[in-house]
DNA sequence: GGCAAAATGTACGAACTGGTTAGTTTAGTC
DNA sequence: GACTAAACTAACCAGTTCGTACATTTTGCC
């Protein structure tokens, strides 16, 4: 490939433009390795395949992790990790209960269209039954805290009398994740059985909005609905 | 593919016992090849392991099948054959619609439950981005007709003043789907995240009642839900 | 029985693929 | 500037995997 030498030789400065960058080159390959294995699978990405998209070379992909597998639990704790940090972002704590659930719906469903190599990864990853992520406590760790807004959202409307009481908030959040997860995850078998491009904007919208909707009149009592 | 003229020719026995079987044989292939197929996707599945678990060989796999592509097609286009005959059991002809809608959606949940085959072909193929269903006019022609039950209980429930009129049934069906598929699909991952065994009989349980709650909230009129 | 076509068995090979061996360069330290 | 560990390169290897060439049997038909 490149020349390495040429582009770094004489070194005098502190600030990492340097030829050897054991981190960047750790953080490249994983994120050429997510694309991959989130387009092919686990069994169908090639590690050559990747070793060449990788500013690195194939020795270094074994260097760093070992194994073809290792990569994968890498790249998917990665994956994993990413989304998480962004779901952070979500602030509805000051919220009134029902603008925070419509918030989260909202969130979620946007967050899951934007992150459609996440959704690829796990759809994989439960096609492997999810043992990869079963090896990485890295993983669960990350995942426990994801319904704790669920929680928090939930036993606020309950409180203010607006909510079921008869809901579970793990269920709830099962629901709004089903609904957004297939939006991302079967639009491609969907679209082309019945010959409508579901990932059209304007689908996206109005798919959007029923969502919320439905999520809200499933949560809400049916005699506050008024407003929904 | 195989030759139409052996099919009416004029049979001596009609019970053959023969030695070789070709429909038969095929068959045998196909049902094989699924479950290899939904176990470790297409590039996972091994031909010669397919071939060993088979009755035949894969010698008879390219014969009939041409190649591992072609066996891949066969097996999808046989896995929604059986699903849709499957769900064309269903009767909901004379029911009221709300009757009509609680029962189709159990059916879907309850179908889907039991055919976690056909939804791992389902996700591999969306991981594949539907390019080998796209190949098959089989397959689409056999899921044109799948919406018909929601539009005809749609629109009877219209027609009685119980269901909402700003609905597409598309969507419904969409939404009906997206809960029962994710039920099936995202179980390993959801599971082993929560530390919950999702798939056992008294979780099933609740998801369905929820399920079946959920869309007919989203479907009938606020203030036609007493009954629900 | 003889024949052509369909169906099947066996063995093999070329290309691929995950992984490794052996060696080189770079960066920081004394 | 010599030294060492970390970072990196290139060539290679052994097992696998899809697919095929060739030979053989079975079947329906006259």
């Amino acid at each position: 490939m490149s020349n390495p030498v040429s582009t770094s030789r004489s070194r005098s400065r502190a600030t990492p433009t340097r030829a050897q960058d054991p981190e960047g080159t750790r953080q490249n390959i994983i994120e050429v390795a997510a694309q991959e294995f989130a387009l092919n699978g686990l069994s169908g990405a090639r590690i050559d395949e990747i070793a060449a998209k990788t500013r690195s070379s194939k020795r270094m992909i074994y260097y760093y992790f070992g194994s073809k597998e290792g990569l994968y639990v890498s790249a998917l704790e990665n994956a994993y990790r990413q989304v998480r940090e962004g779901e952070a972002k979500l602030d509805i704590a000051g919220m009134p209960p029902l603008d925070a659930l419509k918030r989260l719906v909202e969130f979620t469903f946007d967050h899951h269209h934007q992150h459609e190599e996440f959704i690829r990864m796990v759809m994989i990853e439960n096609i492997h039954h999810g043992e990869f992520l079963e090896r990485s406590d890295v993983i669960r760790d990350l995942n426990v805290t994801a319904i704790g807004n669920i929680e928090a959202i939930y036993a606020k409307g309950l409180a203010a009398g607006l909510f079921r009481a008869d809901l579970d908030p793990l269920e709830i959040h099962w629901q709004i994740s089903a609904l957004c997860f297939f939006n991302v995850s079967n639009r491609a078998t969907f679209s082309k059985i019945f010959g409508k491009d579901v990932g059209s904007p304007q689908y996206q919208t109005s798919l959007r909005r029923q969502t919320v909707d439905m999520v809200l009149r499933f949560v809400v009592r049916a005699d506050k609905l008024g407003g929904v």
